[in-house]
DNA sequence: TATTGACCTAAAGTTAACTTGAGCTTTTAC
DNA sequence: GTAAAAGCTCAAGTTAACTTTAGGTCAATA
């Protein structure tokens, strides 16, 4: 075992293995989220990796915006926009979760917009006619939107 | 020029082109979905593929259920269980719409209930804490559902 | 001290849904 | 009849977000 076993001295840095556990990600998820710049960390003498603490409120963060589906590029693109790539406090936060509101909001209406169409058509048979709604979808407000389409995967625990 | 050109003469069968035009796919996506299964076609003395017109319907039908978040296999399946692999008439294309209604219903709900955590938490700098409904996703729903996390993709047209 | 478990790196593999490219054949328009 | 447009096949490339593998190091414990 490299550190930390049962009762953790202190509240001290971290090594992977621990950010692992509590956060719920494989250590080859953090690997490659270091390599994609969302996290940092440093490393001891014997060149293993160390994490500050605030890297499980970041992790948490990634994870919710994943959630909304946003792809890791932006992820990392906003978290950028903080100074010295901070993890984000109470302000900051605020912000970040406010434009991703924003993304979210988009997305229901999407999906909404999307079922009730499916509603309007059930057993119409409508399906062939150039004026269907499902057809030609009306998506107007994505078309207007930042013109990036996002990806969504959620997944269930490995 | 292949076929049928400006004015068409009859409404006889489509080439792959044709398809491709009217359904706004790609033909390299017309020749993808066929390899998959979910589209077919019989061919001409010079090996050319030729669609009947309901060709355009089921694809319609693919494309609405692609944007509920559906994957393709799971697009193909539904549209396996129909007898003689035909594509939908009314009555199938309800008990399809119901299906893929209810798998709406669940991504929207989700996604609802994670702006609404992001809403409850904006500010409130508890994603640190173990308490935190971002944290804890608590998104039983979905658990419960399928078992099946959907990739979403929606994309420009190219 | 020896063994095991945690780590490390770099590269390759995975899945979905397509797209691109190469090289060749068929149609069609002039 | 000939050249360009449309088609064909098959293989490989693309993107996102990881995971897996291989081969080697480090550290804590029996």
């Amino acid at each position: 075992m490299a550190k930390g076993d049962g009762c953790s001295k202190l509240n001290r840095e971290l090594s992977v293995g621990e950010v692992a556990e509590r956060s719920g990600l494989a250590v080859s998820t953090l690997h490659f989220y270091e390599s994609k710049g969302l996290i940092k960390s440093w490393r001891t003498g014997g060149n293993q990796r160390r994490y500050a603490r605030d890297v499980l409120r970041r992790v948490s963060i990634i994870k919710v915006a994943q959630r909304t589906g946003i792809p890791l590029a932006e992820i990392k693109a906003a978290l950028d926009t903080l100074p010295d790539g901070r993890t984000p406090n109470k302000k900051d936060w605020t912000r970040l979760s406010a434009r991703w509101h924003e993304e979210l909001d988009a997305r229901i209406e999407q999906l909404t917009r999307l079922r009730d169409s499916l509603d309007g058509c059930i057993g119409c048979g409508c399906l062939s006619m150039k004026s269907c709604p499902l057809r030609n979808p009306g998506d107007r407000a994505a078309e207007l939107g930042s013109g990036a389409w996002y990806l969504e995967e959620v997944r269930r625990k490995s």
